[in-house]
DNA sequence: GTGTCATCTTGTCAATGGCAAGATAGGATT
DNA sequence: AATCCTATCTTGCCATTGACAAGATGACAC
């Protein structure tokens, strides 16, 4: 994979892109070095700079990749909630490094034009799973459903992830994810 | 409040904390620069080190208390779930800057004594309101249910901090906690 | 009055982010 | 084929930061 190549690398965005996810899961969003993506790519120290600007470019980057596979995610999940619910958790496990950027809006440009579309595929797909829930009341709430679901799935997921939950939840997030959120979909 | 004393500034470690307080309200808690305190304190560089050691030892102190504060709060809603749930999010709401170190363990040392006797008191805190919850099916599932609780309230808590709530959610964390919450307790 | 110790300062070093200026290469134009 | 052109990458630099070491200061005990 890294070869050596004089001076142009050929894929070197890409290559970032993956070492800083691999640096991510590692050390976390926030303490994430620029110039220890250099190394980890073979490049000079300045060379991440040409292709994101700075720190914030590259986090831009990934939390807007994150967003659309996020949105390819849930509605690969299908118009089941629990499903849905369940596709959520599992993305925010298996995809940590999106994960933990996209919901540290500090970190990165949340104007940026591609992430904001992104989002609102996102945004789109989470509202199509929760379509099926059946309406509690009046129709209007709705909204509070969809929020109650979002709530609980990101709650669940965030977490999971911040090594919080007891031991006894055991170390499958699908199945812990599927016991909990039936609590709410059923 | 900032008296110029020489040398001995008298509540150094205290003016610390609440500086920080400050600062991660500003600019997150990652974001944080022992020697930005260090200025606000009106003192050197080096003096926040004497009281923290380093930045994690100050962060686990304000985890600590954010823990501690938080056992407090949800002790203080009483024995209704629904309240104990807007007390979590108004927690988070209102103690912002606790509330986003005591969720990043990568920040600070989770193995403090300390610390964890906090986190102990919240998570005793958090059980006995969900006591009350009335249990559906297996009464095996209290954990679950629990779970499902505290993943609502924190899922909704979190989101709101991000920023990611769509606006017609309002600016009232506290109702439109109660409306989500209530679709799970109820 | 003296000693002792917590508190705080000054000085230093390595690492980082970001900027500026320059070097290189690959492809387009002529 | 020769030249230009532009994206890509490098080297060099500076300010900021966290952390450490050594020293200065003053409060308090005896």
């Amino acid at each position: 994979m890294t070869g050596t190549r004089a001076y142009h690398h050929g894929d070197l965005r890409n290559a970032l892109l993956a070492a800083a996810l691999e640096a991510i899961e590692e050390v976390g969003p926030a303490a994430l070095s620029l110039r220890d993506l250099a190394r980890r790519a073979g490049v000079s120290h300045a060379a991440p700079a040409h292709h994101f600007g700075d720190k914030a470019g590259l986090l831009t980057t990934l939390a807007a990749q994150g967003f659309d596979l996020l949105a390819q995610a849930l509605t690969a999940a299908g118009d089941d909630l629990l499903a849905a619910g369940v596709a959520y958790v599992d993305f925010a496990v298996r995809r940590r490094a999106h994960f933990e950027v996209m919901f540290r809006p500090e970190l990165y440009r949340a104007d940026d034009a591609e992430l904001v579309n992104a989002q609102g595929r996102a945004r789109a797909a989470l509202r199509a799973g929760v379509a099926t829930l059946p309406t509690r009341g009046a129709p209007a709430d709705a909204d509070r459903d969809a929020l109650a679901a979002w709530s609980i799935a990101h709650g669940f997921a965030t977490l999971w992830l911040a090594g919080a939950l007891p031991e006894r939840v055991g170390d499958e997030p699908r199945e812990a994810a599927r016991a909990v959120l039936r609590r709410l979909v059923t």
